[in-house]
DNA sequence: GTCTATAATGTGATAGAC
DNA sequence: GTCTATCACATTATAGAC
């Protein structure tokens, strides 16, 4: 092993991510994630007082992981149709290393909002207006310039995240309903989302001359 | 009341339907679905022999109505666009009466594929290969006539899917990123995307003159 | 810090009276 | 069919030895 033992907080802490984020809340069990870190569950509140205290402390990461830093790539002097070609192409594969990401945050959220939402309700707060104001500003400037179509900020936005974020969501729907559970068939859909989006997108909103 | 008393077996189904879908499977309680349907907890048991029973019965009676007959819609004369505007609102309007269903059949999808994919596996069979092949040829064939710009089915289906379901499932998300918890402006976002929807597919995919 | 043993509770399920 | 009472078990959490 190359890796020095990891400390058992960090083993805690890397297994809780993996059942929380697989099972959810609810279908997690302490003995699994124990199992999981190879560690005795007793030691788990031992770190950690309770599940909802672990939890908590998971979300919180997993929660950066999912709404990333959009600063470092929205706030540059490129273009706008460049920028969506970053980052959807960034973000879907973001999403791929975390695949249940998407299903597991939006569950968490739309399931005890209220328990959730103190962890980490600062977090939202700097994130909302902050870094969606350069990219407003461009965009309103790219209409206005007739680069783009007239379009709403807020339904761009979402109409990017939709398109990034609900195939991985609904996988085991399209597995099904387009590819008979092959696999391989699947894969070659994935892979394409990573330019097609940002094609769809940019075919939606560009003006022809 | 000028509805006769339901059935005991009636409102046993309507409660199940209510706490399954808004707590999903692992979170809801046999205790909380009998409170609901105001009876007692063992007639849960006389009905239905266990909590998988009853949440399999809700889950199909659910699945049905999340993925509807898309035969009538897309088996028709219409144009593509028509198709696209009249399927986007419809399916918005069903969603938005039921505003649980995304979340809660992406939630159960992907977490016990096995215990459900039996109890309706035989429906997405059905659903599968025969409602799409009309709506497939009618695209190659508007690409071909140069109406629609290249793409591939799957991947401008999948686009439909992702821009009507994700911002159900993703509501908490979004309240907090752009409305800031307001419910009145989260609404007026809602309303539009009946429409917003048909109108940026649309743009992507027409081709103009 | 880590373990074993066990408490304390919650929850699905059943038995049996009416 | 519907209820009360209770079981059986799973699961979170704690006590205490080492």
């Amino acid at each position: 092993m190359k890796q020095k033992d990891k400390s058992t907080e960090a083993k805690i802490l890397e297994a809780a991510n993996k059942v929380f984020v697989e099972k959810g809340l609810d279908g997690a069990r302490m003995q699994e994630i124990a199992d999981e870190a190879k560690i005795n569950k007793s030691l788990l509140h031992y770190y950690y007082r309770s599940k909802d205290k672990l939890f908590s402390e998971v979300f919180q990461k997993v929660i950066k992981t999912f709404l990333p830093d959009t600063v470092k790539i929205f706030d540059s002097e490129k273009s706008l149709f460049e920028k969506i070609e970053t980052f959807t192409l960034e973000y879907i594969t973001l999403l791929e290393k975390n695949p249940f990401l998407p299903m597991f945050v939006l569950h968490e959220l739309s399931q005890k909002p209220i328990k959730i939402t103190d962890t980490f309700s600062g977090f939202f707060d700097n994130l909302k207006q902050n870094q969606f104001e350069i990219l407003k500003f461009q965009i309103e400037k790219e209409i206005q310039n007739g680069i783009i179509r007239p379009i709403e900020f807020d339904q761009l936005i979402v109409n990017i995240m939709s398109l990034c974020i609900f195939p991985f969501a609904a996988k085991p729907i399209l597995m099904k309903l387009f590819f008979g559970d092959n696999k391989n068939q699947y894969k070659n859909f994935a892979d394409k989302r990573k330019i097609e989006v940002a094609d769809f997108v940019i075919h939606s909103i560009k003006v022809k001359n």
